[in-house]
DNA sequence: TTGTTTATATACCAAATAGTAACAAATATA
DNA sequence: TATATTTGTTACTATTTGGTATATAAACAA
């Protein structure tokens, strides 16, 4: 039991509201005020909880980054076909994308485009999140190159690499037209470039 | 010739700059100052000769959106086969990408991030540009389809959205790591979603 | 009760922000 | 030359920004 006296709110509803705020509008875009008053927090105790507005980033990051990567890597995971593990993958990164509870694209791509103005501790964070992003595709396309089930030419990094970048192209078109359609579209039309050998092309 | 005291600066290249700036460092990351600084003009005659932040956020823009949109649709135009005019499409976009005097990534896509703080007006032109950029490609997919190089069932629009949004993921891609090669394979990848009859597969 | 510890509340600060007012300087026209 | 017109220069303003100092409230240990 702590010794002092007991806080007012849960820090983990907090830090999600955080979260929401910085996907939705960005670092820059949300000043601190926006933050104490969406969290429910004064910004004194904003600051003995999660330090200053960059660490609490990092943390709402981070909480992003657990929550909505782990369901993408439980999704390829519950699949045994690669082709519906790589699509699943996708499938996966649209249904978040059209969840209308969610704020608008990826904070992960928002990111990104942002990272010259949030510091280098954030931006190496960032460069971690896509590199775990990737390899998620990476070990599974590997394993079926082992099996034989992609050529053993193809380049599975860049193949990687490349599912992983439509994802975060998806979450570009979604910022202007979060459209559920026209996500699955480019999902349909993204699986044409992954070249497998005799593939159940299940619905 | 104008009346009063001439301009000391050279009101093209002075948008030059902001448009480097804006497309560096974004709407929100670029302070009037820094815009001052750049441009070589002070704020008074800034406002003078572009209007506030907002307006001369717009010029930036349609600067941006003349010069780069119009070397990807001259790109374009320059193919007589689809194939080879999509991967054109491309390609010129990867070149922008790794040219080292570019800013890094798109200007678009990071206006596109940043568009909830971006202002009505503002939104309204980066959703026009998407439309043009897009159009580019259907007018010439479309023209395949009639030629019958591209079966009739594809659904054009989402291919070239498909093709179109590529474009962005390069810039995604270009924001992290910088590298043409990168960006080169996921142009031939991305090229296998391309469904033509009898393509001459040169290069 | 009496400290000790931790959290909240209010008010505040210095710096940066977008935007301007006032005036001097430079040109064309009369 | 005189005047109208436009640009440049300096200094300023109101607001917002991230971040705190200070005082008080609420828990536990002695």
């Amino acid at each position: 039991m702590p010794r002092g006296r007991p806080r007012k709110f849960d820090t983990e509803q907090a830090l999600f509201q955080a979260m929401n705020l910085f996907w939705q509008q960005g670092y820059q875009g949300t000043s601190l005020d926006d933050l104490s008053k969406r969290m429910g927090v004064t910004k004194p105790s904003l600051y003995a909880a999660f330090g200053d507005k960059e660490q609490l980033f990092l943390k709402a990051f981070d909480r992003y980054s657990q929550v909505y990567g782990g369901r993408v890597r439980q999704a390829v995971a519950a699949q045994t076909d690669v082709y519906e593990a790589v699509k699943a993958y996708l499938n996966t990164i649209a249904d978040i994308l059209s969840d209308v509870d969610n704020p608008a694209g990826c904070m992960w791509v928002n990111s990104t485009i942002e990272c010259h103005h949030l510091g280098e501790i954030i931006e190496r964070k960032i460069i971690e999140h896509k590199a775990r992003s990737e390899a998620v595709l990476y070990d599974r396309l590997r394993q079926a190159q082992i099996e034989e089930q992609i050529p053993i030419e193809e380049d599975i990094q860049a193949l990687a690499r490349f599912f992983s970048s439509v994802g975060n192209a998806m979450a570009v078109v979604a910022k202007v037209h979060p459209d559920p359609i026209r996500i699955r579209q480019m999902v349909e039309i993204a699986m044409r470039a992954l070249p497998v050998r005799a593939s159940i092309d299940s619905k």
